[in-house]
DNA sequence: CGCCTTCCATACGGGACCGTATGGTTTGAC
DNA sequence: GTCAAACCATACGGTCCCGTATGGAAGGCG
């Protein structure tokens, strides 16, 4: 008889895809225990409640994928080959984007805007390292980082939303791509 | 004694209350009728069901507020002073921000994702149509306004997750819509 | 004033989930 | 093989919410 033992990161990453699926709420420890095939007795043996569930989960995306976005763009070798590959990150979604989505739907909990946060500044600062390299002034730079960042929160919210308004053939996904990326470049007004 | 009597439009406004407060999970009948003074009898004598009345009221949202973004901008003489007048409405939010924001983190909810598609299509047409008016081939059009909307959702969110990161002073709020603007007019390259 | 309709409070049953208690089974050390 | 620790199932009490049932008060109307 294969007598299942379950460890903690196999709770975490269970919670992981139910939060992808759905939500912050679908990270329910009964649920879970059921769909795994265990009982609520393993998770609370695991972890003292559900917070803490959630907070480890919490813990274990921000290490595996706040640097993700980061580290893939810095395969770049330009600093507009870098905030290129930022750019079509988001345009051509890979995995992870499920999470990423459903944490910004969870934004009332403590615990997930508190990871959100952490997270959020952390990009912030390279987009904004980023642009002082393509020779912004550190305002300039601040201001573009600002949209080039609303602009990837904003279409993954649109292709969750409206999925309809999104570029979809590998073609429009490019010309939008380039239109984005010249619209982020474009010669900034003169007075800092 | 004042006897107090609730009508439809009653609940569903303190049901949008509770919505740009605590998401939809806090349309809740118990407690909103707690918190207007009401027991449950009353909200469930108006609907039938607590969906009947989230329907309601996302039907009360998108009436009252969908068209309230382009109104406002159609305020505005010219297609460029148009475009301002939305952006700016971003970046110096009033009432209302709340409740998108909500909707926008409970797409889960069927409900929800139909009502947030609808408004969504309904701007993106109209900010299509703008810069169509503003020079722009048909394609280029959309594509602008697809990244001025995300940009619109992308700096709602990063209010509310990331506030730091967010130009917060009059002058820069000044600077930053002047950006935004110079970039969303920005000539594009001549091959879409 | 009587009466009917509109509106609402109270009381109840049910479901989903959290957290605790407790005892049983498996595992590894010796 | 013994034993303690690790792991987990079962069972329970508690909370919050949904929805139903039912009786009663409020307001118009004869």
């Amino acid at each position: 008889m294969a007598v299942v033992r379950r460890t903690r990161e196999d709770w975490t990453a269970a919670a992981l895809a139910a939060l992808a699926e759905g939500g912050l709420a679908a990270v329910a420890v009964e649920p879970l225990a059921a769909r795994a095939g265990a009982t609520k007795g393993s998770v609370y043996w695991h972890f003292p409640t559900r917070d803490a569930l959630v907070e480890a989960t919490l813990l274990r995306w921000e290490h595996e994928h706040t640097e993700a976005v980061i580290a893939h763009a810095e395969q770049g070798a330009t600093p507009v080959e870098r905030l290129h590959r930022l750019i079509s990150a988001v345009v051509r979604p890979e995995r992870g984007v499920d999470v990423e989505l459903a944490l910004q739907s969870s934004l009332g909990d403590p615990l997930v805007a508190a990871a959100v946060a952490r997270v959020g500044s952390r990009r912030m600062d390279y987009v904004v390292t980023l642009f002082t390299q393509l020779g912004f002034t550190r305002a300039q730079a601040r201001r573009r980082a600002a949209t080039a960042y609303s602009i990837y929160l904003g279409q993954a919210q649109l292709q969750r939303a409206n999925p309809a308004v999104v570029p979809r053939t590998p073609a429009a996904k490019r010309a939008y791509v380039a239109d984005v990326m010249l619209i982020l470049l474009a010669q900034p007004d003169g007075d800092g």
